[in-house]
DNA sequence: CGCCCATTTGACAAAGATCAATTACGGTGG
DNA sequence: CCACCGTAATTGATCTTTGTCAAATGGGCG
């Protein structure tokens, strides 16, 4: 898969955090990737940590596979795939990402990014520095520990998505797929029925594992069964219990 | 898959710090699970994060999946499955844990553990209580970091098994599969190309996505191309270099 | 308005799953 | 110490699912 729009020299788009008037005390997705429940006094300090934000057109790309690393992400606005690259040409998507999501944790480990994070729509991300997040962190334990947490939920998406690619069959995986965007959709306020995917059939099969032909059939197939309504992008679920049953295994939490 | 041992009422095999001579400042595996290059002083309080060490029996969780979460855990010494459940029955293996390895942190995320832990062999592990690790951390700063890095990764390792789970074929699989077994054996001081396999054909096929006959023919094929030698549990890499051809598809870092 | 790309659909092939039978271990008890 | 039993592993035959190749259709963007 290529990236559909190259670009070569990438054009940081850097907003400085003075020029904002929206801080991280006032945002309305701090619930998401921020802790709640702060006093005043914590919440000015984290605002110092959030010191810019960076805007990316669709098929731009927010990290590299071997970028340097130095922050960590969340997103505001848009629609992000993470993607690991093989050195055979292959590549795989890992995930899909929207607002109040952090993208950027694996790089932490040797300090370089192992995956690439491409906006798939037009998107905005603030940017967490790592070194003055663990700074802050050491002063406010519930920043500390709810950072911890969000990595811990990455660690928990990644074992689900491995229960998905290791035992589902091609409709348990779609069905999940879509009743899993149908909650996060529903978690941040939008329709739960009715949505637009944001990304190709051949990235949906690169994400669960499939081809894209597949993808597309089994689309059809729940079309013809009157779980889902498709035209194109456009997926409209009629029947989530329906949907439920053919996702069948679900992780026990 | 049943637990091949049942271990009803658990006992927890549970042993003070103070009978062990051994801290973590002389532990021979700090490199692998704590922080290298601390201060005297530093390692003294890191010392005091262990309150316990907990030996299980082959067959024996050390967390079962809806267990609350208040510690992670550091193996020291042993082998273990972490394994994910669906309400359907099945299971999935996420991970295989040996010495240096650290489990559990799948539980932070919403202080329940979303995945089992099963020694499969005879193993000890420290057990690290979550809230000192961040109250020392907090002092810390190296600790801190060394933390992230730990459960950063874990989210990699993960990115590495969704790349295998969604783009590889039954052989590659295999092939990397040995190959990463290799590795881990080999940074711990044992030999990279005899080993003897701590589970069965069919948690290695749980773990792969594969059913445990194509894992068994696999391995024959692998013996027949002379890449390995194989004689059940006990395998041979005979040709590294052909085996590295095999797993093809390496995630590029 | 036209071109390019995404999507759909069909026909066929291949990888791996399933079902089944046999063999090989390893631990236990006599 | 050895025989036995149950489990694990191997191997074969067949079937299902999904992949592959190909062609047609449909939208969206410039």
């Amino acid at each position: 898969m290529k990236s559909p729009q190259k670009s070569p020299v990438e054009k940081f788009s850097v907003i400085k955090a003075e020029q904002l008037k929206t801080a991280c005390s006032s945002c309305n997705l701090r619930e998401l990737c921020l802790p709640i429940g702060l006093s005043e006094g914590d919440m000015v300090k984290i605002d110092q940590l959030i010191q810019n934000r960076r805007s990316l057109k669709k098929g731009e790309s927010l990290i590299r596979q071997g970028d340097h690393f130095s922050s960590v992400y969340a997103v505001r606005v848009g629609f992000f795939k993470t993607i690991v690259n093989t050195d055979d040409g292959r590549d795989q998507i890992t995930g899909f990402q929207m607002s109040g999501d952090v993208i950027g944790l694996d790089g932490i480990q040797t300090d370089l990014h192992t995956c690439e994070a491409m906006a798939i729509e037009d998107s905005e991300v603030c940017v967490i520095p790592m070194d003055r997040l663990e700074e802050i962190a050491r002063n406010i334990p519930a920043l500390q520990h709810h950072f911890h947490k969000i990595m811990s939920r990455e660690i928990v998406r990644e074992n689900e998505q491995i229960l998905l690619l290791g035992s589902m069959r091609s409709e348990e995986r779609l069905a999940s797929f879509l009743l899993n965007l149908s909650n996060r959709l529903k978690s941040r306020g939008f329709s739960q029925s009715e949505m637009i995917l944001r990304m190709t059939r051949e990235e949906i099969g690169s994400y669960l594992g499939l081809k894209l032909e597949t993808v597309s059939r089994t689309f059809s197939k729940f079309s013809e069964e009157g779980l889902i309504s498709v035209q194109q992008k456009a997926v409209l679920i009629l029947d989530t219990k329906g949907l439920s049953l053919k996702a069948k295994a679900t992780l026990i939490e």
